[in-house]
DNA sequence: AATGAATGAGGTTTCATTCAT
DNA sequence: AATGAATGAAACCTCATTCAT
């Protein structure tokens, strides 16, 4: 039941992208031991169950994703640079992980209402915490614009970032900072021209 | 399999309500009928299938955001104009059929892969035609920035409006027009404070 | 979920018949299916498990048991007394309910373990309550044998009247009632001849 | 596919336990595995299967009780006194092998179906032919009491040594023999008090 | 002698769907 | 219009067994 690090990665790689594409609950454990190329009930010597390996999917960018936040959180940069540092974490995340950003965007939602995924509740809420923050403090700071509902700038903020992931594909034309960069360059001065 | 058509109409509206909170997939038809307070074969009397049900979802959603977007497109107004007026319609829309476009975004891209559902790509090239085409001719009547990837910003426009069906909910603070107000603001002058 | 009561009454009767004569776990739902002339996933529509098969057909069971053991110890009979109207209703409840006395003989040990089941430890503990208290009271009474260890008394009493249903037939040659009156009598008097 | 016979043994006696305790069916090869400190696998090393265990267990057990039987049975003892032996080496009989005598008495049944098991029938047969036996002679002695249903009685006698098997422990209180007399005391002279 | 990984058959369960009433 | 009961396919999962190492 516990098995080879290497072996449960590459399967838990395969899983992902196979949930990415399809769907969680439309994807049988069929078509993950296929694309594994293996039969669906060697899957069990690897994982517990189908539900165990969404975990571990999850778990393990949100782990990564966390050591990175608090990296940013924890360095005492200024509020615009801490939303420059974030997003571009963010799409270092997303192209690393794409396939766990994507699941997670999608399922995570409804996932929370089960007690074995209550602690993606948690996350979200230490997300906000950070986002929002760091919003409000440069709101009070004068970086960022009042006259915004901050709430509403925080969730456009926060989903236009992590929709990428539904059409990012890694090794693509831009760099996730060349993407980075033009995202916090739209987000923060706007796409309508200047005179 | 007649039925009154205000009896299906609400049908589908509990129909949706459910597909949107819990995703299509996770949804039984027995939950359906729970939350409509009959048995799961009552449906069968009403609709040919689950499938067809979310079929007349989308498609009464995307008939009329359709009929809405060719008003605008049919209005000839300027790039910055048009934007502002698609904008505005996908934020009403979102008002009217939350449900609908949850649904859509979740499911549409997995759904394309099947022929029921084959008219959804048709309709996304549509939508892409449209905005990537005012976003260009914008670029090019100087109104909108050309330091930019098109296609990034296409995206950035697109999800940042549509997204918002996730934790839109009717009847808050903020009425659908005041939404998208902000949203433009925010998207076009940025949320950066300029001195 | 629910279903007519006297379809469930004749499925978990059903059920009853294929677990005493195979054992739970080697028996199969689709065996009781078969013996019941309907697929397995059509039990589904009555039982929420076979789990709860057993459960259910158990609990009836012990239910019905102790309402006619209540009634006797409620009775205020003496012990000697006491022990043969327990053994009399206990064969009457092995002519009712054959198979799920033979089940609970070979099973409910192991089910214990298990928390869905651990209400079969409390009636246990209130079964040996009652004989065993009944016996020790025969022993100060001097209606019992005090030259023997009282645990070793109950033991053989108790399993000599349970093991029955391994090999009780209904409608077999001799009734509930004669069955109790012979085993009293080699329990109480003993097998040997006496001069 | 050699291996020692100490191991063999030791193995047996693990697997045996595991029976005992959760019953065969319920017992997966796993278990068994764990409770011996290796893996599932590595049984098969040792055995060809997990019925080829069961059937080493019961038959062990079998050989050894008919070692035993055919000796007293031999000796040309009067009826009370093959009972008598029968009775004790039947407990001695469980001491040295309870998990043994535990499986036989919660599978023998239902194994005998299979044609593998299909000896247990006979030694069953053979059994009754020595018990059933020996209690006729009793009654034509005027030994034993003529009065009750000498099937029944043999029944009485048989399951009530052998139920032992599912309380008994070895280096408990009472010694096989001193457990075989009051039994037998029980059995023969009844457990109500004469005057 | 044992491990690690896999197989493949079969088990329990779910669920969209059907249909007589 | 709706119910109650059933079907049948397919899903997740278990487990005895095999085999290269």
């Amino acid at each position: 039941m516990s098995a080879s690090p290497e072996r449960r990665e590459e399967l838990l790689a395969t899983a992902a992208e196979v949930f990415a594409a399809q769907g969680y609950n439309a994807t049988t454990v069929r078509k993950i031991a296929d694309a594994a190329g293996m039969l669906a009930g060697s899957l069990y010597y690897h994982f517990d169950s189908k539900e165990s390996m969404l975990d571990e999917i999850l778990s393990a960018f949100l782990d990564e994703l966390w050591a990175r936040y608090d990296a940013v959180l924890a360095a005492g940069l200024g509020p615009r640079e801490t939303i420059e540092a974030l997003v571009t974490e963010s799409f270092r995340e997303i192209d690393r992980h794409r396939a766990a950003v994507a699941i997670y965007q999608k399922e995570s939602r409804h996932l929370q209402t089960q007690p074995r995924f209550a602690h993606l509740a948690g996350s979200q809420q230490q997300f906000e915490k950070a986002w929002l923050g760091t919003l409000e403090r440069g709101v009070a700071d004068q970086v960022f614009r009042a006259d915004l509902d901050v709430r509403l700038t925080y969730r456009f903020v926060r989903d236009t970032v992590w929709v990428a992931a539904s059409w990012y594909r890694p090794g693509g034309q831009h760099s996730p900072e060349e993407i980075a960069r033009q995202y916090l360059s739209m987000v923060l001065e706007g796409i309508a021209l200047r005179e």
